[in-house]
DNA sequence: TCTCTATCTAGGAATGATTCCTACATAGCA
DNA sequence: TGCTATGTAGGAATCATTCCTAGATAGAGA
């Protein structure tokens, strides 16, 4: 979603956070995609407008942005982090194949519970679904390609 | 659950994994705790036996075990990957004041399933919930301290 | 039980994501 | 508009994990 500078501006201040440029940018390509990009993988969009941004700000910002929850950060495995705009509550869907991540918006994923029982007094915030599997493509290519395990993530 | 080194034998050779006394120890260590030890805390345990050890034999058999499916790999946010001796399916409850794990086993959890709309072609394998919150010992610390972001992982 | 070889182990070096440090720049309050 | 707390760039440091290699060993087969 292409969003425009006062937009940024508004949701920034709107959540205590000091707008720049850099900042701008980075928000901006994460919510331009639907993919969910790694710091590594934002640094080199933003650098395109940005040529003297530095991958510290980029991780920086992410931070910021993080702490103010404009921004959600997403794990697969002992991968790479990967962040998404998409702040949202939503559950995820990973490909083993190739590591896609894709959104999945379900209101019943919303509502699970622990029982008391094993909630050992825990006090609850959230929580967070990842399904694992194969895409589309990766199906395909799994037809040619010898068999893997299902562990290896 | 502590193993006798018969017990050990037989599981590594049903799965067709070489027996060697650092394999054994370091099953023994995950079997032996109920928290989710690191690959460092592992070799610090094991290292008391067997204090040649290498660092490296550790993740080299944590890596084994794991395809294997003798062992479970559980990371949390951007930490470092934890280990996990259960294999049965269960998910888990992560404390977001000091990272501990815990196991939830709950029938109903492993019967969510993404609707056919969302799934996008998916082939789905499997599926893992992470509950977040505090933990009993952190809530009580929590009163004197000050609140702090609910984002932080 | 013995031999042989594929696989394991130890340990040091390399990698790579992330964080730390610091001097200069700047957002935005007053 | 000026001032100051905060941000940025960039280089160095950290640290989990992986890579490499020579010597050790599990366990299949004789």
């Amino acid at each position: 979603m292409r969003l425009n500078s006062q937009d940024i501006h508004t949701r920034f201040r709107r959540h205590a956070v000091r707008v720049t440029r850099q900042r701008a940018a980075i928000y901006q390509a994460l919510a331009e995609t639907t993919s969910h990009p790694t710091a590594n993988e934002l640094y080199q969009t933003v650098k395109r407008q940005h040529p003297m941004i530095s991958r510290n700000t980029v991780y920086y910002t992410l931070g910021v942005l993080r702490q103010a929850g404009l921004v959600q950060e997403v794990n697969v495995g002992h991968e790479v982090a990967r962040f998404d705009g998409n702040v949202t509550v939503h559950h995820h869907l990973i490909c083993l194949g190739c590591s896609q991540i894709v959104d999945v918006m379900d209101e019943a994923l919303n509502q699970l519970a622990v029982s008391d029982g094993q909630a050992r007094g825990f006090r609850i915030l959230g929580h967070r679904v990842e399904f694992h599997g194969y895409c589309a493509g990766c199906q395909r290519a799994k037809l040619d390609a010898p068999q893997r395990s299902r562990q290896e993530h």
